[in-house]
DNA sequence: TTCTAATTAAGAATGATTATCCGAAAGAGG
DNA sequence: CCTCTTTCGGATAATCATTCTTAATTAGAA
């Protein structure tokens, strides 16, 4: 009973520090390959999840997207550009009272949220600027 | 060129509008095959996406599920319940100011946000009391 | 060291959605 | 009305992210 620490498990925590940036299961089964070619995708989603269950991952489910994985537990925010996709942070405080405002209205024993913003990235305004708007 | 209004075309906008609680392209099909059955999922994928895009229907990505098609235009927040999963319009105005705010901060050409909340239902409440705690 | 439940690799299976194919039907123009 | 062009529909194959299944392996307790 209770979880192993298995290779697998120590690479895949790994990959998703060293790769910062939430990235998707294919991301750090990419990663993992590249030193450990015998790890399989199933292995990845699997250590994945247990990781989340325990608490050192949190997982982002990302709208019409797969599912990201953050080494960042604190309760935050994301951005999206709708250009090239790009997936960040967003540097804010988490909104306490706007779940304070919801349960109140709509009578639900209120757990958290989640915001995702959608706009076009510094970059991205750069490159449409130079193809002429 | 342009969109053709056909049979199909009515019966899914139909179906979304009589549905009313943001139901699924699987929710929708169902909906029509009882009264049309000739009709194929692969025609409600495609009038749903194809509403979208003249913006006669919202679609809205749910995390982990199934993406729902929404009549109401006007942009809102939802609500999901953790226990039964039912996934719920909130009612309250959308909040411009922080989009203000994140752009600003994050000096992206900002379009929008999603927010969706999580807890219990009222009635997941209910059941969870009087099965002790 | 031995034992056993947890974990693995590989690949099949799943669920939601999109793409492909080809024939049908609708609108434009004669 | 008769063609021509284009869009659209139905059937089904393909795709993508993810989970499940199975038999073999392994970590960690005894």
């Amino acid at each position: 009973m209770g979880k192993r620490n298995t290779i697998q498990r120590q690479l895949v925590i790994a990959a998703v520090r060293t790769l910062e940036n939430h990235p998707t299961a294919e991301e750090v089964y990419n990663c993992i390959v590249t030193e450990y070619p015998d790890i399989s995708k199933g292995t990845v989603y699997r250590n994945l999840n247990s990781l989340v269950e325990t608490g050192l991952l949190n997982k982002v489910a990302v709208p019409n997207g797969a599912d990201r994985f953050d080494h960042i537990l604190a309760r935050h925010y994301h951005i999206e550009c709708t250009n090239c996709g790009a997936f960040s942070d967003v540097d804010t405080e988490y909104l306490e009272d706007i779940d304070l405002k919801i349960a109140n209205s709509t009578k639900y024993k209120m757990d958290n949220h989640d915001i995702v913003f959608r706009g076009v990235c510094p970059k991205c305004q750069e490159i449409l600027k130079q193809q002429g708007h």
